[in-house]
DNA sequence: ATCGTATATCGTCGATTAACGATTATTAGA
DNA sequence: TCTAATAATCGTTAATCGACGATATACGAT
């Protein structure tokens, strides 16, 4: 198992593991309510939990829950200001999924090709 | 209600909604057997449904089950080739969900804010 | 030391999802 | 007309999700 030849298994289970990494981030993003708070935390740049509760409008056992599945994610952190959490976003997290869905929307995002259309 | 002034209810209601559109697009993107097929349709640029099944290596069943997904998230249609039917990306319905992920990376995609970083 | 605030966790419930095999169209070709 | 190929649908099962209330935890302030 040379690290310059792989097998043929691991170059085919690659894309996979990606597959479930960019799985993971868009399940996170595929609940409104958790649209709602990445929203929110996009608009004020942090955000203290029970203001996210009181906006959210649903129980704060249930809010804490979509947190705590975005901070799983990656896409949300919490810094604790005991008693309080404060919430931001961390953007490196939808990365792998903005560059996936740029190359299969055919629009790079670093380089624009030429001359498409 | 004048259509000129919005109710308060309205505008709270219109990104609620928006949110919702997007949690479809997203939950549809959110299983790794369904982004295998986004892949193969990107790759190669239309595709039959027993290779679809061959290549993800579930049930047919349950193969078509996650195209039907993907079709009523607008992602992929179909188009009949009896016996067959003929799978194909439809990009314009992750527009949305690629903007809005743009604009939370702060990256938007039609002019790239300048003295960035 | 007690109280109040903010969060997280637990247990529970019903709804939804993912998977499968079996069955049912649908149509081209023998 | 019969058969083979392909896809969709049905019925079932186990697992996961989403929501809630109740409870536990952590800490500042009184």
């Amino acid at each position: 198992m040379s690290s310059v030849n792989k097998g043929e298994a691991e170059i085919e289970a690659a894309p996979q593991r990606q597959n479930e990494r960019l799985a993971v981030v868009a399940k996170a993003l595929s609940h409104s309510a958790r649209l709602s708070i990445v929203r929110m935390l996009y608009e004020r740049q942090s955000c203290i939990g029970c203001d996210i509760v009181d906006e959210i409008g649903l129980a704060q056992s249930t809010t804490s829950e979509h947190l705590r599945i975005l901070k799983a994610a990656g896409i949300i952190t919490g810094e604790v200001e005991p008693p309080r959490v404060c919430y931001s976003l961390d953007v490196t997290a939808l990365e792998p999924l903005i560059d996936f869905l740029d190359k299969i929307a055919n629009k790079p995002t670093v380089k624009r090709r030429r001359g498409l259309r």
